[in-house]
DNA sequence: CGTTTCGTTGAGACTAATCAAATGCTGTGG
DNA sequence: CCACAGCATTTGATTAGTCTCAACGAAACG
């Protein structure tokens, strides 16, 4: 169930389903016609491959739909070390900052399809739907709840805390129950991980080793991980919150 | 100019003031009489006194505008220790989560006058007027902005980066300029400080200390500070945001 | 199959936390 | 106005935890 992909500049864009994603997990069924079509003319709808960055130097904020795939959005701190801010995954509405002073930089983990917006048109257009806006209001006052609870591990948790709240909250995200524990396939890097819970890869790795010396999960290859007993990880997580 | 102030339970209720801030500050001029009126009965207008927790034990996610004074809110992490995930001042629009699994608690640094709302209708209001909306979802994406900044932070600077940094964004929020530095008046304690960074107050203490002998800063009493050197202060917070 | 990137492991350095104690401020009652 | 009690803040000594540097092993890629 593909076709008419066209490809523009570097992106290839494809003009049916990230939108229609879009549509049914965002737009309320009962969204009226033009509405509608202005929401689909506003829309960019591109397929991303691994790695590459779709906003780069885009000078106004934007919205972006994660259609499928999963993203990084990263932001550039001092001296070539970066923040990752939080990971996307699919059905995701992400809202980025202009490309200006410390810049931010929505960047591909696998292969993906996004529909992007500028901001300021979205929200305009989906102020006049009192349902619309007030869903997507409650979209970005989950992402702030979900900064909030990562500010709190940053701020507070241990290398190890930091590393079990991040299992826990990818195999609640992406992850599939497995016997009585649960099988995550993460698409980030270790270098990822890290710069996520401000740690350095040496010590994500030193951790996840040590989980697995305690026997709370089992590797497969560096993306396959099967946490076994969530009840002990919840526990050495403390009581932090799952975070992005 | 103040009148009408009535005691109910140990809160005292003004019915002037905050709301009317709340008003001028948030809601657009035009906004029709009956649309204000709802708004007027959905605000509980209170003064709050140093060191009270006015939302204790809601069970609704609340909006709290802070008509003057200054709060903090704070989340309840493991064992005691608690991160301060923002201060808030004058004018600004607070969203707090419904008091459950790891608790929020807005508390007032300063003796406060603040507008608080239920959220459900509050949003549900603000729905009915476009650019009433947009406003206020631009309140939250800038909540979220400055959220994003405090992770990058608390990620990723060191102890001398993050009190640089938090004396700049408080000198840019309440300091006024005085010759070519500023002076700021701190509402907060040490430990507030410190729970707000990620540090302890000891470290809190250290940091300050230095600044004092490198002469970017003088302080007196505990709450007044001089920042006589702006440039160098912000050549020690690195190129961290200026977070709150 | 060779090359390169990514991940793991080890040893040592360094930052910030912890523990402990002294000093300074603030508010209160005499 | 002063003395005092109770905290808040500062300072010092030690320790714990994480980063850095370095080397090795493993997986991905052409």
């Amino acid at each position: 169930m593909g076709m008419a992909v066209t490809p523009i500049g570097r992106a290839i864009v494809s003009t049916f389903n990230a939108f229609d994603r879009f549509r049914a997990e965002v737009l309320p069924g009962d969204l009226d016609e033009s509405c509608l079509s202005r929401f689909r003319s506003l829309a960019r709808v591109i397929k991303v491959r691994k790695g590459e960055t779709p906003l780069a130097g885009h000078s106004d904020d934007q919205v972006v739909f994660i259609a499928s795939g999963s993203t990084k959005l990263v932001a550039h701190a001092s001296k070539g070390r970066e923040q990752i801010v939080g990971f996307q995954f699919a059905n995701d509405l992400v809202s980025v900052p202009a490309d200006s002073a410390h810049a931010y930089t929505l960047s591909a983990l696998q292969d993906c399809e996004i529909a992007q917006f500028n901001a300021a048109p979205f929200f305009e257009l989906a102020g006049q739907q009192t349902g619309l806006v007030i869903a997507i209001m409650e979209r970005a006052l989950d992402s702030l709840a979900h900064c909030r609870e990562k500010s709190i591990t940053l701020g507070r948790g241990s290398a190890q805390e930091k590393i079990a709240g991040f299992l826990l909250a990818m195999a609640k995200r992406i992850g599939a129950p497995e016997g009585k524990g649960h099988r995550v396939i993460l698409p980030m890097s270790r270098r990822d991980i890290a710069d996520s819970l401000g740690l350095s890869v040496e010590t994500v790795s030193r951790q996840i080793t040590q989980l697995r010396l305690a026997s709370l999960l089992d590797t497969d290859g560096r993306a396959i991980y099967h946490l076994s007993d969530i009840a002990a990880l919840r526990a050495r997580a403390g009581n932090l919150p799952a975070n992005t």
